[in-house]
DNA sequence: CTGAAAGCGCTTACAG
DNA sequence: CTGAAAGCGCTTACAG
């Protein structure tokens, strides 16, 4: 076992008769040739047990069958979920999907799309806490198409697939404010940019929309841990005047939120409305259930499969796509 | 972008006056290369942005770095955790991961093997809910080092990597005879081999060392979901004499099994205590929090990946490792 | 310390 | 309908 020479396709062809270009095209069918000489190819190979090797195809044809998937935290439950979005649409035409870990870090970040290009993937998706073009542009450079996930704009190379991370703070906002909630806060990630950011700013639409007054103090940045829903929650709940629902950039935030309130013995949703994003696994488990708006990630995974073997077949010639989840929200227990 | 010939290691070699041969030689440093010409070659790569192409050495060192990780269902919260502590060993040494969905059916996992052996991969970790050493044989027959979490018993090409679920299953009814339990269900999965079997004999064990009569009523077959711990705890509630305590064979199950005690506004753990298997994040998440058996399946992964890192280097000199984890009580409220 | 040449295992013009 | 030959981009005996 793994001894004697491996069998290749010359061997194939000498057994069956013929020439190592007509068993290559008896298996790729790109040409025409004899059933009788097909037969006894296929048989051969059966015989043989051989199948072509995939290294020396990549080789040979500029193309590996493979996409990269480069994700912030893989144990992050969003991304398990494009995973297999992506999967579901990628492995039927033979696809097969690598993974990269970059914990957010921009230095690992661009080592992984180094490395990726270098495996000559043929096509590249990349999600970052905060995604910029920028992260990809060794990908970009090399020809490689990639798919910018929470991307802003899409560019010559980059598709984009973002959820309206706006639309969704502005759903999130009204469902509140339908429930009769008026003094609503917002726990938001570290810095002021990217789609935690676009979810305040709907936020804040929402509010002027429906005529309540923006107050600054409401609005408290945190990390994206439930550690930040709970201190971010805490710090709202010492104002003069606390909110009675607060929205949570994401579900473990949220979750952190729930904390908060426990140990302050409040009654959610009664003494406080406590709202996510995401969706992930755990937000319909925890008791109360979490209120949340959700952006169908394995959905996403495959909605951004579709797009990048659309590119694969087209080539780069047609324009560069932006599709946009609208999310929904999905009550539950907790608003 | 992309059109252009792709510079290669001659384009190198010629630009800096060498032969592709020493090119070669100073990025492997396989043998010595003059200080001078090192310079030389070095400051030419940088200035073409040259890195060798990964699938043209693949092909002549028939050596990919890409290690296959074959699960059944990459959005079941333990399988990421395996992915993390695989990617945390083997990233360094330069391996990438390469992913298999198989929804634990038979036909989709030997598929899946079968298409890494195609793919060259220098080794596979196979995850199945029930991991025989059959379902990976193409690999074994191809040379191919794999680790299979989960199996029974170590085979020559075949490391094997599981959690003690015999001690598991006696860990946690040692536990919950420890407060007191003495009448304890178990639900536990649809088949009776495999980890949940196990489980299921460490229960009986600890349950006879503590002279306590099993009774075969107590343990009921479900699917591995919450619908199936659900109507598994219902089932032993209708019983006659009812369990005060339910084992349930993992904690998505045992999540179920909370659901359907507070449909029958039961408290827990008064009225009855439930725990799970796995420690998944959601366990930590939910109210109550869930007790479990933690088999850190992070710590798994990196194990699994050592295992495979020096089964690449030692060749398949040495024995075949059955390594054991042994698990331990997480005790939160809920038992 | 360095090079010329063969070869990893395929596919694809080119030719018939 | 079929084959001989070149070549994808490297590495590694072999030779000096």
């Amino acid at each position: 076992m793994g001894t004697g020479k491996r069998v290749d396709i010359s061997d194939v062809a000498a057994r069956a008769g013929v020439s190592p270009t007509t068993v290559s095209h008896v298996i790729s069918g790109r040409r025409p040739v004899s059933e009788a000489t097909q037969a006894r190819v296929r048989a051969v190979m059966n015989e043989l047990g051989w199948e072509p090797h995939q290294v020396a195809r990549s080789l040979r044809m500029r193309r590996t069958h493979t996409i990269a998937l480069i994700v912030p935290d893989i144990t992050n439950p969003f991304y398990p979920a494009v995973a297999r979005g992506l999967l579901d649409v990628v492995s039927e035409p033979g696809y097969q999907v690598l993974i990269g870990n970059t914990e957010g870090e921009s230095a690992a970040e661009r080592a992984a799309v180094t490395q990726m290009v270098t495996r000559s993937v043929d096509a590249i998706v990349f999600a970052g806490y905060y995604s910029k073009a920028s992260d990809v542009e060794a990908a970009v450079a090399a020809g490689i198409p990639v798919a910018l996930m929470g991307g802003r704009r899409a560019e010559p190379g980059i598709d984009v697939l973002s959820s309206d991370d706006l639309a969704a703070g502005e759903i999130a906002t009204r469902y509140l404010i339908g429930r009769g909630y008026r003094r609503i806060g917002f726990i938001t990630g570290p810095s002021g940019y990217g789609p935690p950011a676009d979810r305040v700013k709907g936020y804040r639409h929402a509010l002027s929309e429906a005529g309540i007054r923006f107050s600054r103090e409401l609005v408290v940045r945190g990390e994206f841990s439930r550690a930040g829903g709970l201190q971010g929650l805490h710090a709202l709940l010492q104002l003069t005047k606390p909110p009675r629902a607060v929205l949570c950039t994401n579900d473990v935030v949220a979750i952190g939120a729930l904390d908060a309130a426990r140990e302050r013995a409040l009654r959610v949703p009664d003494d406080i409305a406590v709202m996510g994003f995401d969706d992930i696994e755990a937000a319909a488990m925890i008791s109360p259930s979490l209120t949340t708006v959700s952006g169908d990630p394995r959905e996403q995974g495959r909605a951004v499969g579709q797009v990048l073997l659309d590119r694969l077949e087209d080539g780069a010639s047609s324009r560069p796509q932006h599709i946009l989840f609208s999310p929904s929200v999905v009550p539950r227990d907790s608003a």
